[in-house]
DNA sequence: CCCGCTTGTTCGGAAATCCACAATAGCCGA
DNA sequence: TCGGCTATTGTGGATTTCCGAACAAGCGGG
């Protein structure tokens, strides 16, 4: 039960607290805002969670806050709520990466239903996100020596081979492949090889 | 401006004209069908391309025939035409795997560019799928003892680790060993285990 | 009966791994 | 500024592992 929270931002009052309402019956956490100038002041990245976003709004627009999240590599799910979509608005705003587009009225099932599916994704994004942030500060603490060696072992290149390349001592090599082990938490190359792998084209 | 070809299926001879006209006049191949089964009987997987697809139609209909599609593992990208859409619909298509939605009447330059960039994605969908079955096919002509090799292998475990754990002896897991690199393409442990893991979760 | 899979042995060289010892350079806090 | 601290580089030697080549034998399917 423990999925995270819902951000309702919708400038009409009785939408708001009918959604809070909603969502807290069926056990999910939920906070509103009435404006997504109001959520921007105090949003916070690093609670897990969905948006539940208003098109419609005096102000910014939902699709503006959209953006502005995309614009700060935000990847919190967006479902779009919207009195008066059109399939284009629709279709573009899911193609640009929206989490849902659902129409006013809503169906609660139903919503409550994509809602929790978006919480359930978010908290795996989450997890993946914090995998690959572990991954980059140990990459980080590399020293620049140690990255190219590691460059060079993943091209699978022998260590006679890297010295060559590099102008150094194999046994030099030999120490950098091994504080990059060490740093990196694998113990062979083949487990370096898959770690970073994995996490590839994830940015 | 070889990029593949556009197959249009709608019931309306006037729409399936308009639709191929437009394509070719822009240098797009493209071939009409009337109906979803008349597309199907003589429609070949192997073909690049996309489908640009009425969703209302006498018999199967375009959703219908979009899952049929996706039953049988077929990938093409399919973007769907209507006159009478509504939000839900384009929402649902669109979660499901569908590339694009439009309403007719459409705008030409926007249409021809959606379908350039459905087959510009399926020719490089193609290519990665082609890689992925080459890869699959060298797995395929392993023998058994060879993968459990393989797999203890990019497990990081050494020969004579393997050798204990499979009850064998050391040499005869090198020579299952070779026998891998031989068959998978790769000359070290560190290329297989980056083959086997960028192409991993493809599915 | 031949072929491919699996398994085994022996030999030897190449490569990787581990250890101890050490020197140079830059940086940071006392 | 001096004394640690780290990064980087080096040497020499010992041990382990990897890998290629050659030879061979049991076994099961076509």
């Amino acid at each position: 039960m423990k999925y995270g929270k819902v951000f309702v931002v919708d400038d009409d009052e009785a939408i708001r607290d009918a959604l809070t309402w909603l969502l807290q019956s069926r056990g999910v956490e939920a906070e509103a805002f009435a404006s997504a100038e109001e959520f921007l002041g105090c949003w916070d990245a690093d609670i897990a969670g969905c948006l539940l976003l208003d098109i419609r709004m005096s102000g910014m627009s939902g699709l503006d806050l959209f953006d502005r999240l995309r614009e700060v590599q935000a990847r919190i799910p967006v479902i779009f709520l919207t009195g008066h979509g059109d399939v284009p608005m629709a279709v573009g705003a899911l193609k640009r990466g929206a989490r849902d587009f659902v129409e006013k009225p809503f169906n609660d099932n139903d919503l409550v239903d994509r809602v929790i599916e978006a919480l359930e994704w978010d908290s795996q994004r989450r997890l993946d996100e914090a995998a690959a942030a572990d991954l980059a500060a140990r990459l980080e603490q590399l020293t620049a020596r140690e990255r190219q060696v590691m460059e060079l072992v993943l091209a699978g290149k022998l260590n006679k081979v890297i010295a060559d390349e590099l102008g150094i001592t194999m046994r030099t090599v030999e120490v950098h492949r091994a504080h990059v082990f060490e740093k990196m938490g694998v113990k062979t190359a083949v487990e370096l090889a898959q770690l970073l792998s994995s996490h590839k084209g994830e940015r």
